[in-house]
DNA sequence: CATAGGCTTAGCAACGATGCAATAGTGCGC
DNA sequence: GCGCACTATTGCATCGTTGCTAAGCCTATG
């Protein structure tokens, strides 16, 4: 069970232990036939160093935290496996919790209590976190939150300008000729991203001098498939259903979109559906779906250089923000078909369909 | 950045190390009034104790790692979670990494050495393993696979019977009247599970009587939905289409529905689609998707609490094999729509879908 | 009154590694 | 011939914690 240690690999090779932490590190003033015959030890025992050791006596782990709201989530799946990888890449293991929604005020907690299993570092995707939660941190590891701008930040972060996309997303609903647009995914209290998603929606409709019709803002508790069913249900009851949709995440787009087909309804000759994420159920549902795409492989890179960075240095500079790309992807639930008025159920689906503005896999 | 230790809090309170380590382990023979100045102490410092040393010194470290292909995988997804909600209500930490499907075998290998980190176990959900690649393991922390019975099994096991599952979704298909069934999943070697699968529609179809086309054997090199698109054009492709699809995964049967229906025809009325894991997608998806639903929460449960036995008592009884239970999900993409042979393009979409044998949230 | 036994506290060594710096041995220049 | 720079190897202390066990005290019991 316990595994060679230096101390075996010494006796073995007939040298001190001391020698054999030096051939195992790379340090330079080692004879070369004493480190041949340590390196054969090595390999005749199958020596491998403890990094629990090694971790306490450096004071560092090579650990870090990365801490969703729930995995399952594509989006968060797809991020997790780019900040693992990325982490690989500089020697860096990423360690995934999930927070489970609501519960994350507690798991909060105990992560800003990190040390515990001395992460070097802490990467956050809040959910409810306040400035206040953040400031009384104790000192410790580094966090980076993955995300909004929460208030004033006391924290570094990476994230989209959630403001802009939601207003192109919303921009490009206007411009296919829709004017009830509803937004599913606004939330009571707390969340910044569904602030400011929804304020960049409202900045369109401003621009575009159409105005907001309050009822067709749709909350929705949590961002899942289910959600973003109830609430287009709850749309399609109304007599004046609206002709378009802006949902604040894919899941969220697709449980919408279920609920439209579901009803005999066409998307997007009847409802156009726009998301938030580009997750990849969406390049494969019927219609795909046109959505903001963040670049998740930039976020995932600038995201682990960024607390690599404060790590080594133990950095105390301001905390800064980094603005990660994103671009609007114009699929099939956009697909620019025209509005026409009142001819709702003029053609059967079509057999293949007409525009492609992003590429399919 | 270092934190209180033992020793600061012994200090403040005016007791010894020792002391202080019994009242945070909660050793019954403290005084009451000692117990109380210890604790404030360390309330008033803030102390957390280091995980890293404690593992050290106990020989253990309280984290297993899971390691699965792809983690974006909603199935994998899916799983971990559960895996890391079952491992935190025991006190266990569950560390994620991938690999990357065929780079696995590098991967693996640094696994098999995983000592480095040192987990006290390891849950691997493997590709292309084999029982030659397990034997070669240095002994270390214990290896729970799931998945499939790797040849002679060297490692404990937690998995459903892929061939039962197999054989009902293929007889599904039968029994709602299709006989041309095409497979999509099927792989070229080494891969188990795609192996097992194969074997139950085979078994399906000779109990019914009806052969197998050896030409509606799709591979599939990879999972994905990109990958049943790609395979299901080509069954649209020729002359004699299949009437139905059993897919191996739910992604690459989302990936043939989105085909199918891009093809301008129906599923299920001209194709019927079966699908394996039972990812939250197919309860989303219109129509929604028929599937092999295996009992995640049980196989995680399952996994975690056989781990943690060899784990715990150092176990060198035989490896067990742990069975997890499935079910036939039976929803609209097989909807028990008859056969009805020519009338292809009778109906246009219907309104609201006539059968729903599963609940759709 | 002596002794056994229970309570309470603490000292020491150790987990496996590395930081620091000392000890030798060699070759070189002046 | 001596000091110095450089190479090669090593011992000791330490990271923060816990296992083991001793020591002191107090009470109950024969």
């Amino acid at each position: 069970m316990a595994g060679p240690t230096l101390r075996d690999v010494a006796a073995e090779a007939g040298v001190s232990i001391r020698t054999v932490s030096n051939v195992v590190s790379d340090y330079p003033y080692v004879a070369d036939d004493t480190r041949a015959r340590v390196q054969a030890a090595i390999d005749r025992l199958g020596y491998r160093p403890n990094l629990l050791a090694r971790s306490l006596k450096q004071g560092r782990s090579h650990v870090i935290a990365l801490v969703v709201p729930e995995l399952d989530v594509p989006y968060f799946a797809e991020l997790a496996r780019l900040i693992i990888a990325e982490g690989r890449e500089r020697g860096y293991l990423v360690m995934i919790d999930h927070t489970d929604g609501d519960k994350n005020l507690e798991r909060e907690l105990i992560l800003q209590n990190a040390r515990p299993m001395n992460f070097d570092g802490v990467i956050l995707s809040p959910l409810a976190l306040s400035g206040a939660d953040l400031s009384e941190r104790p000192p410790g590891a580094p966090i980076l939150l993955l995300g909004e701008k929460s208030f004033d930040s006391l924290a570094d972060h990476v994230a989209i300008d959630n403001v802009a996309a939601a207003d192109e997303a919303t921009t490009h609903l206007i411009d296919i000729g829709r004017s009830r647009i509803a937004a599913i995914g606004v939330q009571p209290s707390g969340y910044d991203t569904a602030k400011l998603r929804l304020k960049g929606f409202r900045r369109a409709h401003r621009r575009a001098g159409i105005p907001v019709d309050r009822s067709l803002l749709m909350t929705a508790t949590r961002f899942h498939r289910t959600d973003g069913a109830e609430a287009m249900r709850r749309l399609l009851a109304r007599p004046d259903r609206p002709d378009a949709v802006f949902c604040f995440n894919d899941l969220l787009a697709l449980g919408a979109m279920r609920t439209v087909l579901a009803a005999g309804l066409r998307v997007p000759e009847d409802v156009a559906i726009v998301g938030f994420d580009d997750i990849e159920d969406g390049r494969f549902s019927t219609p795909t779906l046109t959505t903001i795409s963040p670049d998740k492989q930039l976020i995932a890179r600038q995201a682990i250089e960024q607390i690599l960075t404060r790590i080594s240095k133990s950095d105390d500079a301001a905390p800064i923000e980094i603005r990660a790309p994103f671009r609007l992807a114009i699929r099939e639930s956009t697909a620019g078909v025209p509005r026409d008025g009142g001819s709702r159920h003029q053609a059967d689906r079509p057999a293949s369909r007409p525009t492609r503005s992003d590429s399919q896999p």
